[in-house]
RNA sequence: GCCUCGGUAGCUCAAUUGGCAGAGCAGCUGACUCUUAAUCAGCGGGUUGCAGGUUCAAGUCCUGCCCGGGGCACCA
């Protein structure tokens, strides 16, 4: 077809459902019908005009009520010959339109609705509100306005779109059917807004700082690099706010959090996202125990406003998120769960033997604190259902926390779990820049040792600390894991709008085979 | 990267031991002035993810590849 702007649309390449909505757009061409006009009229939502009907019911029932024009997509008709019943949703909800062929000029109900208008259309009706035999809310229809033709057909108006593949990768579509994704995604969205409320509340302030970092730092994690082509320099997206944050704090923003996303350059699983939404706050005058506090206080404010209870259903568990939360030490929830002390064993050989006699199963040639980090999220990390603070970690895991003043081998920080899952990680902030500065440099040196995700050194974050930074205690937490948590769901990616897919391969594209740059 | 399960009509799903690829919704044609998963009658719609192989015969068995789910590894 010469007359197709490009192959998307040529009839040969479409289904018949397709064809038969192409011939029905030229249809409503021919019929005079603008297919795509610039402006709308309404006077109501869906949501405003059932308002309205219960502020003005009519005085005597079965009559008509105030009229209004509603617009919004066509879900379901019924048509009955010379009257149909038809489903009209807009983004507050649903309503009936009753469409009569009397009550439309000459053949419009013949001749354009029953012939040319397809479920999805987005149409305009006006008309008197009034409640039907059948007792439910409707306009009827004196005139209509066509607002949007649909050229795909809607998926299952019963089952919506089941497949996951399809839900992902056309989000849209998903959306389109399975209103109860709409409603995950307004939760999540309540959840970010109570977040932000309880730490306005607190009277922190909320920043944004550089995506595109020069030194990318503040947690353990490949990065995705890039370039700016003007300055000829490599930049990284970040893999955390953190050294930023601190910054504020020695400007002398004594509260600061950002909420943003964050892109770390590793595996993908029913947890993980290469971009995700993190919350970081950062506080003075205030240590780890300080932090604890507040972060039981802040997800039971958002549990309680976004759920209405602090009581939640997390797939076979029910989780009580009510302060204060359990807190054990690391040492000793892993000597619990493993009969391990790993005090006992303070170097990398001496515990990988004691975990290699006790038959579990780990890679030998891994730094310390992997080991650790590794018998706590095999023994401890699944069995925390209820809120539980896991504090006191080993200094050579935790690069950016200050030590114990007790213990010189551990440090003040502490994570948080729920329903197996780490939620959040929060600590002292390391405020000594010579002691910083020492940190980093032993992570750097265990760069050279092969370990990929070990801290570079950011000599301007020692800068900032070197002008004095007070005391302070910082967080994070994964927003999206606190959505999985709060709406029950057992995968990020359901929590996500888009999440991160493989990109379906061209057959075109498959001659080319440029060569790939080095992993 | 490895292991494992899956991919059938626009959508949701069937197809017994290898034996004519089906249903509901949606679509098309028609009937119907209170339906709401409307109903009734009729019709069309398939490269069974892709490419090979075995076989008289492949959705089904074998090999490779693509995409997805789950698991491992890595990580938060």
């Amino acid at each position: 077809m010469s007359d197709s702007p490009h192959l998307l649309f040529d009839p040969a390449h479409l289904t018949d459902q397709e064809q038969a909505r192409l011939q029905n757009l030229q249809a409503l061409i021919a019929a005079g019908i603008d297919p795509y006009p610039a402006r709308v009229q309404r006077t109501h939502t869906i949501a405003q005009a059932r308002a309205l009907y219960e502020s003005n019911p009519p005085l005597e029932a079965a009559t008509y009520g105030p009229v209004v024009t509603v617009t919004g997509r066509l879900k379901a008709f019924r048509n009955m010959g010379k009257v149909s019943f038809a489903d009209l949703e807009d983004g507050t909800g649903q309503m009936q339109i009753v469409v009569r062929r009397d009550q439309l000029p000459d053949n419009w109900y013949n001749d354009i609705w029953k012939k040319s208008i397809d479920l999805g259309d987005f149409l305009g009706f006006s008309g008197p509100l009034f409640v039907t035999k059948t007792g439910e809310l409707s306009v009827e229809a004196h005139s209509v306005q066509f607002l949007s033709k649909t050229l795909k057909p809607m998926p299952d108006k019963w089952h919506g779109v089941r497949d996951q593949e399809k839900r992902y990768r056309r989000r849209y579509v998903d959306l389109i059917g399975n209103p109860e994704v709409r409603d995950l995604f307004r939760t999540r969205a309540a959840i970010v807004r109570a977040l932000r409320e309880y730490l306005d509340n607190e009277g922190f302030l909320e920043v944004e700082t550089p995506i595109l970092q020069p030194v990318y730092g503040g947690a353990a994690a490949r990065p995705f690099v890039t370039h700016h082509n003007q300055l000829h320099q490599d930049l990284y997206l970040r893999i955390s706010f953190e050294l930023y944050l601190k910054r504020l704090i020695v400007g002398g923003f004594d509260k600061v959090y950002e909420i943003g996303r964050d892109f770390r350059n590793e595996g993908v699983s029913f947890k993980h996202n290469p971009e995700f939404t993190q919350l970081e706050f950062y506080e003075a005058y205030a240590d780890y125990n300080d932090v604890m506090n507040r972060t039981e206080q802040m997800i039971a404010y958002v549990a309680q406003k976004v759920l209405g209870t602090l009581t939640l259903q997390w797939q076979e568990h029910t989780v009580d998120l009510t302060p204060p939360w359990r807190r054990i030490s690391l040492r000793q929830a892993i000597l619990d769960a493993t009969d391990i002390d790993y005090e006992a064993f303070p170097d990398a050989e001496s515990l990988s033997n004691e975990m290699k006699r006790m038959r579990i199963d780990h890679d030998p040639r891994q730094p310390w604190g992997k080991l650790v980090d590794k018998l706590m999220s095999t023994f401890v990390e699944p069995n925390l259902i209820q809120p539980t603070f896991l504090v006191d970690y080993p200094r050579d895991v935790s690069p950016l926390a200050k030590g114990s003043p007790t213990d010189p081998r551990q440090v003040e920080r502490f994570e948080g779990f729920l329903a197996g899952m780490e939620l959040c990680n929060a600590f002292s902030e390391i405020n000594d820049p010579i002691d910083q500065l020492q940190r980093f440099i032993d992570e750097s040196y265990h760069a050279t040792q092969g370990d990929e995700d070990a801290h570079p050194v950011d000599e301007d974050y020692i800068d900032a600390l070197s002008f004095g930074m007070p005391p302070t205690g910082g967080f994070g937490i994964g927003v999206d894991r606190l959505t999985m948590l709060l709406t029950g769901k057992d995968t990020i990616r359901e929590v996500l709008l888009f999440p991160h897919l493989r990109s379906v391969k061209e057959e075109a594209e498959e001659e080319v085979a440029p060569e790939s740059s080095s992993q």
